[in-house]
DNA sequence: TGCCGGACGTAAGTT
DNA sequence: ACGTCCGGCA
């Protein structure tokens, strides 16, 4: 048995898996076998009699939770580890010990557009005029404090934004009142836990003798703190991470966590796995050279085991659509050719908004895809709505979740109502559900508003009396009764949307048949933890599509990463300060590394941005990936490239001055305008079917086309390319 | 009183 | 290209 878990390792791979006693830390760079240290390690723990409940593996993600519990139920089959993200172990800390805090046990997990509900109608209650305050910068502050650990008392201490402390304030109390949780308090809420009740931290201490965090340069100031009470008297804390991989500074993360571990726990052991077994040496070289430009970080070599293999391809495309379209028709042809199959592949970008050209050239050329996107399965309309109706269940209280239930399907009771029945609810310190009695007695309400109001208290409580048994069941009672089902088919896109529902009852039946599962209230923690990625399905055959951020932990034969423009890679809100722009430059690096075999880099000279066209920089790191980039038509102007890279790394951004080629390739939308440009110059007057009439305030070259800036009276300044504008000169 | 359609403003990443 | 807001209609 041990030499099964030994066997397959390297020297220092087998070090941190035999390190036993005491905090570890693993710095492992990317390909390096990270993981497997992990599974080994504690399938290593089992095999010499550690029993499974005092072993605690942490991770971000639940796929990282997921795929460790089946590498390591490889090695130990039912190993019964428990192995899961940090906000799912502190819901299970909470169910079991919040009730010491003041935290209802049964309460919901809000999720970010719970949160930015709620945030707004605490604002409405405050009378903050949205236009003079935007909510989700408010969110972003308030989440941003809770993450370092900032209650609202501390926040208003530091008194830089008296406002946003007061909503704040009143956001917190609601949430209390509502019996919920947001994604933030989970790890807030639990850290509070620990460090106010010594009682319970001394016996998780205990009881969790071994804990393994996974991902630790991406811990923030709540994790931290989570961790280290944990491991006070037992402190076998073996944690691993790549500070090169640190991605989440924007969430509040912090690289220094993993910076100090050494002086945090000065007995620690280091080990270092700094061999790459995934990549081929020119992909390596790539990551290599582009990380040697960041300037806070630790110098680090990657060595490779693997031979050159295919040079790294550096791109350039006049369009975004033509970008799209090489990417698909490349894919196409290689899998047609039969040298690879379409899970091989997976194209990545820094933004999800980017993915909606690619898909069409996706689906154009017949190329079969899974978009794992910002956008949750979880946080679609439809499965929001149904799981309000689940919440609501759980939790008479949740006013959110019965705002969202009553009104879908639309049953007659609208703003009006509504607004009573807060009043009512208010003025008796009870949730909206439950003030509906009152509500109705009181005359308030007549007609058709009163009997929907009434039939749907009433509904309510026949569900209520189910909780206990199977969800699935349920939740189709649910959706038969309320009368969403038949309402939600006749909706646009009504068949898909029912199709989601049907996906959310086979999770629920999968969960029924989990002999351990919780009942009701945990299927709903678990959906709202649930991200589009747990439904990811690396063996199917499809090409994957996702952003750089949720490909970090994978790897692919082939990797496509597209849109290397400035604004977009760095993004324009990092490109201020040194450390965001060097957290975007590691982003890169974390993309090029999933490659095994191929990498193919590209970005587009203009692109759509909010409806119209726009030009585009190529990003200011491709220079410094050490790469020629080629033209879409080979031998074209290198030096245009070079001219603009220098100029780059001179200073700000300098218009793009193309060429114009004679002939577009497989370009339709090229005509009325005459070789040497096109009907509009400076000054000239034009009409736009929408914004009116405007004033051309520049013409400019734009590669293959003319670009023309027009300023609206009321739409401001618009750029747009000429050929495809709906522009009419008016003179 | 509630619902629907056009106008308007707006867009990072994830648990 | 998209969701959210407001005003008019049922």
């Amino acid at each position: 048995m041990r030499n099964k878990i030994l066997e397959p390792l390297t020297e220092s791979q087998r070090e941190a898996v035999t390190h036993v006693e005491g905090p570890l830390l693993v710095v492992a760079g990317p390909g390096s076998g990270k993981t497997r240290v992990i599974t080994h390690r504690i399938a290593y723990l089992l095999d010499l009699g550690v029993p499974p409940q005092h072993i605690l593996g942490i991770t971000f993600t639940n796929k990282a939770a997921n795929e460790m519990a089946e590498r390591v139920g490889r090695l130990v089959p039912r190993h019964g580890v428990w192995l899961g993200t940090f906000h799912k172990f502190c819901v299970r800390v909470l169910r079991r010990y919040g009730e010491r805090i003041g935290v209802d046990p049964n309460f919901v997990i809000y999720d970010t557009k719970d949160r930015t509900d709620l945030i707004r109608s605490v604002m409405e209650d405050l009378r903050i005029d949205r236009a003079s305050l935007d909510p989700r910068r408010v969110e972003s502050i308030i989440s941003r404090a809770k993450n370092e650990n900032c209650m609202p008392k501390a926040f208003a201490k530091r008194a830089d934004n008296d406002l946003v402390a007061r909503i704040y304030e009143r956001y917190q109390e609601r949430l209390l009142e509502l019996g919920a949780l947001d994604f933030d308090d989970l790890l807030l809420q639990t850290a509070r836990l620990l460090s106010d009740d010594e009682e319970v931290r001394a016996a998780l201490d205990q009881h969790f003798a071994f804990i393994m965090v996974d991902e630790y340069q991406d811990t923030n100031a709540v994790q931290y703190q989570i961790v280290r009470l944990l491991s006070r008297d037992v402190p076998n804390l073996c944690v691993t991470g790549d500070p090169d991989q640190s991605i989440y500074g924007w969430r509040g993360a912090n690289i220094r966590n993993i910076l100090r571990f050494e002086k945090d726990y000065p007995s620690c052991r280091i080990v270092r796995l700094e061999e790459n077994f995934r990549s081929t040496s020119s992909i390596l070289e790539v990551a290599d050279r582009l990380i040697a430009n960041n300037t806070l970080r630790k110098e680090k070599r990657l060595r490779s085991t693997r031979p050159p293999g295919a040079p790294v391809r550096l791109r350039a495309f006049e369009t975004e659509l033509e970008e799209a379209a090489a990417i698909a028709q490349e894919i196409r042809q290689q899998v047609r050719s039969g040298q690879r199959s379409y899970a091989d592949f997976a194209i990545f970008c820094r933004v999800s908004a980017l993915t909606r050209t690619l898909e069409n050239a996706l689906r154009h050329a017949g190329v079969p895809y899974q978009i794992l996107s910002g956008v949750a399965f979880y946080e679609r309309a439809e499965i929001k709505d149904v799981l309000a109706y689940l919440r609501l269940l759980i939790n008479p209280r949740d006013d959110l979740s019965f705002q969202r239930a009553i009104k879908s399907p639309p049953r007659g009771v609208g703003d009006t109502t509504l607004q009573r029945l807060a009043q009512v609810a208010r003025a008796h310190g009870l949730g909206l559900l439950e003030a509906i009695p009152l509500l109705l007695d009181s005359g308030q309400v007549r007609g058709k508003a009163a009997t929907s109001l009434k039939r749907f208290g009433e509904l309510v409580g026949e569900w209520q009396k189910e909780v206990d048994g199977p969800v699935a069941p349920l939740i189709r009672r649910v959706i038969v009764e309320s009368g969403y089902a038949s309402w939600v088919e006749g909706t646009d896109r009504g068949q898909d949307r029912l199709e989601n529902i049907e996906e959310l009852i086979t999770a629920a039946q999968q969960f029924d048949v989990e002999s351990d599962s919780g009942g009701l209230a945990q299927f709903i923690a678990e959906s709202a933890l649930a991200t589009d990625l747990d439904r990811w399905d690396q063996d199917g055959s499809t090409v994957s599509v996702m952003t750089l951020h949720a490909a970090k932990g994978l790897e692919f034969p082939v990797v496509y990463i597209f849109g290397l423009e400035d604004g977009i890679l760095p993004h324009a809100r990092c490109v201020d300060s040194l450390e965001q722009l060097e957290e975007e430059r590691r982003l890169l690096f974390v993309g090029i590394t999933r490659a095994q075999e191929e990498l193919h880099l590209s970005y587009a000279r203009s692109r759509a941005f909010r409806g119209a066209f726009a030009l585009t920089h190529p990003s200011r790191f491709l220079p410094e990936l050490g790469i020629a980039v080629e033209e879409l038509e080979q031998e074209m102007d290198r030096a245009a490239w070079m001219d603009r890279s220098a100029a780059r790394s001179r200073g700000p951004a300098l218009p793009s001055v193309g060429r114009r080629r004679a002939s577009g390739r497989g370009r339709q939308v090229v005509s009325g305008s005459s070789s040497n440009g096109c009907e509009f110059q400076v000054g000239t007057w034009v009409r736009h079917p929408k914004h009116g009439v405007g004033r051309v305030t520049q013409v400019a070259d734009a590669g293959e086309f003319v670009k023309v800036t027009v300023r609206f009276d009321k739409a401001g300044t618009r750029s747009f390319l000429a050929p495809m504008a709906p522009l009419t000169p008016l003179d």
